[in-house]
DNA sequence: TATGAGATCAACT
DNA sequence: GTTGATCTCATAC
């Protein structure tokens, strides 16, 4: 079995809706800290819900330019969450990435978190932001190179699909995809 | 276990 | 002035 493989722009240049579930179980490392993918979700910009819904703004410039991108945001004045820009398909769209299984560099993601409870590290986009260290400052970096590391997933987990969170516009479409039955997931899903 | 408030800021009405 | 791709802590059942 060949070493996965970092996932490159060609992966990032698709429709929202097959990178999303293609990025459940990929590794994510963010300065050597991070782990495994367990939960995303797809916004695209015919949806409300979507930052680029309504044009590009100051925000959100980056899901406009290329894919293979971190667009980075602050969240309810307070938090961050790192989306990965993917092909534009007439406008911007992203995925939202929600949570990981920390696997690496889980001494300062504790130390950057101020919990030890693995579970809570990156159980959230808030929560695994803080974990890795990532802030508008590393908005707009490409995911192929340093700090970034992104690696396709060595096998396919069982992927849940569901309702995405926190939202109330477009709130019935199935976008958020994860791991079946993950502990590290901010939510579970319901079946 | 479940619900609610507070923190805090960019976009939108 | 209100809302939101959130999280934590407090208080109530």
């Amino acid at each position: 079995m060949a070493r996965p493989l970092r996932l490159n722009r060609a992966f990032f240049a698709r429709s929202v809706h097959e990178v999303a579930p293609d990025l459940i179980g990929a590794l994510f490392l963010f300065n050597g800290a991070g782990g495994r993918v367990v939960e995303v979700e797809a916004y695209h910009h015919t949806e409300p819900a979507a930052h680029s819904h309504r044009g590009m703004t100051e925000r959100n410039a980056v899901m406009f330019g290329p894919p293979g991108h971190a667009y980075v945001y602050r969240s309810y004045g307070m938090h961050w969450c790192v989306n990965v820009v993917c092909e534009h398909e007439g406008s911007a769209s992203a995925v939202l990435i929600r949570a990981i299984e920390p696997t690496q560099g889980i001494a300062a993601m504790r130390r950057r978190r101020g919990v030890s409870e693995e579970r809570l590290l990156c159980s959230g986009p808030g929560r695994l932001c803080q974990a890795l260290g990532i802030t508008r400052a590393h908005n707009g970096l490409p995911l192929d190179r340093a700090p970034f590391e992104l690696r396709a997933r060595p096998q396919t987990p069982d992927i849940a699909v569901g309702v995405r969170i926190g939202i109330s516009k477009a709130a019935d479409l199935p976008w958020r995809y994860g791991v079946r039955g993950s502990p590290y997931l901010s939510k579970p899903f319901r079946d």
